[in-house]
DNA sequence: CCACATGATTCCTA
DNA sequence: TAGGAATCATGTGG
């Protein structure tokens, strides 16, 4: 390491410097070593042009609005820091997304300090079932509310952690900055920015705190509070409904969107259980026919009554054999016994132009074609439920 | 306790 | 985005 050229090797404070002495010592004192950079600050900060020349270095600062002067040997680390952080300040405040944090947090009782994390969680777990079936949810809620109780306590320990180094973090940088100013300008808006700096810096880690701890509350919530756990079989009086609107709909079970709302305002569910659960009787039936036929006869053949009873019986009969419907793929039979047996149950539903037809498409099968769009279904489902179950 | 039923979720596809 | 298929997890009856 070639020591660069220093200007004075001679005493530490001379007797008569102009303004561009004083300047070259201040700048050479960043070769030196801290020792000798000490004292050299001590001389200078006692010499008798300082006030002046410290001065005219303010001015020169607030005009140019430029970066540090100096840069004692000693703080180089620490400025570098400071410098990179000086650009993330810039970024966007605090965001929604910070918000969005809290908010949750908030909701899950993880905010509260050590409050029984009650009203979020476990209300709205509670409400998580939204068929209608409200749970006791005690056992499986005291075992969710002691683990977010430890997820509390970790997050506010951490939190605290952050806070106090951000603390001492701001204070120490503030020190120095003070220090500092005796020897360049440092004007309290720069301080004022650094410690802004800093406290950006450090909220950004705190938000990488609370995002963890929101996954790790909703994997809690996932693990003891998922809905599956929570499961309730539909009351009689759902499962009739739907079941009825199944069988009688069995050549195209896709309820349309305003038939979903029917059914479910009339079983006390909710549309995505409706959608669930023709999802799953759908799936289930091509895949066990022979096991359902006794429960489609049941269901036809009291459709088929309640029909005739409300006395619309072409109404919801009629979209089982309409063209549009036939133009996809209908309900898969299971043989030709039990195809017949179907057949017969929903025959009697069929208005009797659309005979043939029908029987031509419970040849097919729903599968291979794309799913009957409830759209394509000119019936109009929400009309055939309205008519044909009359409770 | 076990087997089966069933509601919900996830992944994939068209 | 709706639906199919597989799967999970709970409910239920014997």
């Amino acid at each position: 390491m070639a020591a660069p050229p220093r200007p004075a090797p001679s005493p530490p404070a001379p007797r008569r410097l102009d303004t561009s002495d004083v300047l070259q010592q201040i700048m050479a004192i960043t070769d030196q070593s801290l020792d000798e950079a000490q004292a050299r600050k001590h001389a200078l900060n006692c010499h008798r042009m300082k006030p002046a020349l410290f001065s005219v270095l303010c001015e020169i600062k607030e005009k140019t609005a430029s970066s540090f002067l100096t840069r004692p040997c000693e703080e180089t680390t620490k400025q570098a820091f400071l410098v990179s952080i000086r650009g993330i300040q810039d970024e966007d405040p605090p965001d929604a997304q910070l918000l969005r944090l809290d908010n949750m947090l908030l909701a899950e009782g993880v905010c509260r300090p050590e409050k029984r994390g009650r009203g979020g969680a476990v209300a709205r777990a509670g409400t998580a079932t939204p068929g209608g079936c409200p749970n006791d949810n005690s056992i499986e809620h005291s075992d969710y509310r002691a683990k977010l109780s430890q997820i509390r306590q970790i997050y506010h320990s951490e939190l605290e952690k952050y806070e106090q180094a951000c603390r001492e973090f701001t204070t120490h940088v503030t020190n120095l900055l003070q220090e500092q100013s005796r020897m360049r300008p440092v004007s309290p808006k720069e301080i004022e920015r650094m410690v802004g700096a800093i406290h950006g810096k450090f909220s950004a880690i705190q938000m990488q705190l609370k995002q963890s701890t929101c996954e790790a509350v909703m994997t809690l919530r996932s693990r003891l509070l998922d809905a599956r756990r929570k499961r309730r079989n539909f009351s009689k009086q759902a499962t009739e409904v739907l079941n009825e609107y199944f069988y009688s709909h069995l050549n195209n079970p896709y309820p349309s969107e305003e038939a979903k709302e029917e059914l479910a305002r009339k079983g006390g569910l909710t549309i995505s259980q409706v959608s669930n659960w023709f999802g799953n009787k759908r799936i289930r039936y091509k895949k066990n026919m022979g096991k359902f036929q006794e429960e489609a006869t049941i269901y036809t053949g009291k459709t088929a009554v309640d029909t005739t009873e409300v006395g619309v019986p072409g109404n919801h009969a009629s979209c089982l054999s309409t063209p549009s419907s036939g133009s996809s793929g209908p309900f898969p039979l299971p043989s030709a016994g039990d195809a017949f047996l179907t057949l017969r149950t929903l025959a009697s539903l069929q208005p009797p132009p659309g005979g043939g037809c029908l029987q031509s498409q419970a040849q097919g099968s729903w599968q291979g074609a794309t799913p009957q769009p409830a759209t394509a279904s000119p019936a109009g489902d929400p009309g055939s439920i309205n008519s044909s179950t009359s409770n």
